[in-house]
DNA sequence: AAAATTCACGCAACCGTTTGCGCAAACTTC
DNA sequence: GAAGTTTGCGCAAACGGTTGCGTGAATTTT
């Protein structure tokens, strides 16, 4: 036989009816002990195995979970990934896999895509430039919930899982207080983005604590790529006053941040400390890594927001979000 | 309607036949330009979508592919991927993700899984212990052709893209026999790979190329783990013949390589130069990074390997095995 | 031994779409 | 105006599995 085996095939070769096949396979109560056995042993020798996707079809449930991320080059999302398909595995779900690479317009088009292959439910980090949900919101009358995590949209009405960069922020620059620092330079990120904000209010509330005065200027932003960075730096150490210390917005930042420092001819973690938040694994064998990182738990983010995204998936008639926001925390070197 | 709309639905609403909108939506020449326009003005008024799952089964074609990798958070892996997706994307094939985690057995879970999602094909990268490959073999019954990439059986009747790494090894060795350097050593990998003996070849090439005798006890093998990594560089300090280079599999070997060497006070890219194989992106930021890397290319091992596949999904009739070896090459840093 | 249950299985519809074939109406040809 | 051709659409089967319902036979009940 060319073709795999069906279960008609099975009830041709038994003289059984297709439906008895069926339950028969699946152990139903109904069929009696004898031919349950004969059919399960022939499907056995056929290597019978069932057509899924005449199963999904007719379930109008296909198990699987799309998920549209920017860069899976990115550690963060490396990690956040394998959290979701660990989540999604142990559920029976498979995991459908498209990148944006931070274009909003390939993002919406992966997302389309998606919708038409009827996956269950998505999984979406959004790319930093997406500033319309409409292709989300069209989901909804598919019965396709979303589930966002990290960068997610500023919106009340959705379901998210994140981190809340505030608290990791607050210790951080409470860190470098402690450690004498007394002027603190922070790169920020696009506006566009829920953690830049939250950034902020983590620098501005260290310093209220120590009640020190917050300087706006010391708080430059990039918009993540290597000139933008470098372009904040420059920015930042023409400031008068002179930073000792500098939170970047993420590891990336804080590479090219480094460099820049490194050919101006500034001593790194010298004269010019950087903390930084965690994206990279192996920061221990960078030449200048950031003192300390605020570790942003991808892998928990990922398979948070999965198991949120499948219990939405038992019950449709779940109306209330779901906001998860996991505290971000300050790792010493 | 809380369900999405069907073909059904419009010919009932324009008292037309199902398949008369189904070919009015395909634009079907035996269709009346009239009831063509009506139907199609409809879909869009009820934002019609095709069921893909329906059309998936009736097709016996899911346009997915299936990719089974072992680790996503390897740089090498990560690239791989895009090069898989862009080449399924510019096909309109999706992409299901699976990762081994170099576990044999759950690569083995992920294949028939996939087997029974029916995905038109799988691209996969062998995990490092995968010694049986009965599971890839099940799938030719199922007419599901595999390409393998970069980690691939030691088999003729597969189909595969590979670099063939001896060519870039010999370009290594070479290079620092040209450095001046005439007692070198290897860090190998796995004997399952089909790497490892390729960059043995290419050592002993390029020694023989220069007339020099090769020492067996001069090439020595790490699991891939720290701890293995680090049996080996004992070994290899060990040694009378006091190495003054090192070539590593790769660029995680050769970060515990380095650390080793460090530990044991030695200084590293003078008394002690490394090349390794390309793996990690960010090698510039790195302390004590291989004065010069291989280059295995692995977007374009994922895009060629997805191509390969695409092509087979074509004509399934193609009966010979595709195999595609690009030849690494030496980047000098 | 007749009636009531239970058991074991078959029939047929259904999920949404595609496609080969058939057929009536409209049009062309002589 | 009858015969042949084209045009435009409908009918029904098929893809592979699930499931509500029906039914004859076997079994139990009284």
């Amino acid at each position: 036989m060319a073709n795999p085996p069906t279960i008609k095939e099975i009830a041709e070769k038994l003289k059984l009816a297709k439906s008895t096949v069926s339950r028969a396979l699946h152990d139903h109560p109904s069929i009696g002990l004898r031919t349950r056995m004969k059919v399960q042993e022939l499907a056995r020798a056929l290597n019978y195995e069932p057509n899924q996707t005449a199963i999904h079809f007719q379930q109008k449930k296909t198990f699987t979970i799309g998920i549209v991320l920017p860069e899976l080059s990115e550690a963060f999302f490396s990690a956040a990934i394998s959290g979701i398909e660990d989540a999604a595995n142990q559920n029976n779900y498979m995991v459908l896999l498209g990148q944006s690479h931070d274009d909003a317009a390939r993002e919406k088009k992966i997302v389309e895509i998606m919708k038409n292959h009827r996956v269950d439910g998505l999984i979406v980090s959004l790319a930093k430039n997406t500033g319309d949900y409409a292709h989300f919101e069209a989901l909804e009358k598919f019965n396709i919930p979303v589930v966002f995590f990290d960068r997610i949209p500023d919106k009340k009405d959705i379901h998210y899982v994140a981190c809340n960069m505030e608290s990791g922020t607050l210790q951080a620059v409470s860190h470098l207080l402690e450690k004498g620092h007394r002027v603190i330079g922070m790169i920020n990120g696009p506006e566009q983005l829920v953690a830049t904000p939250q950034r902020e209010a983590g620098f501005k509330q260290a310093l209220q604590k120590k009640r020190l005065k917050f300087d706006a200027s010391l708080i430059v932003n990039s918009d993540l790529t290597r000139e933008g960075t470098r372009a904040a730096m420059q920015q930042l150490l023409a400031n008068k006053r002179k930073a000792t210390a500098i939170v970047a917005f993420n590891d990336y930042v804080a590479q090219d941040a480094v460099q820049y420092a490194l050919e101006q001819g500034i001593k790194v973690n010298k004269e010019l400390t950087f903390v930084s938040y965690a994206n990279l694994p192996l920061s221990s064998y960078m030449a200048f890594p950031p003192v300390a990182s605020v570790e942003q738990y991808p892998y928990e983010q990922g398979y948070k927001a999965t198991e949120i995204l499948i219990s939405l998936l038992g019950n449709k008639n779940e109306q209330d979000f779901q906001h998860i926001i996991i505290d971000s925390r300050l790792v010493v070197r």
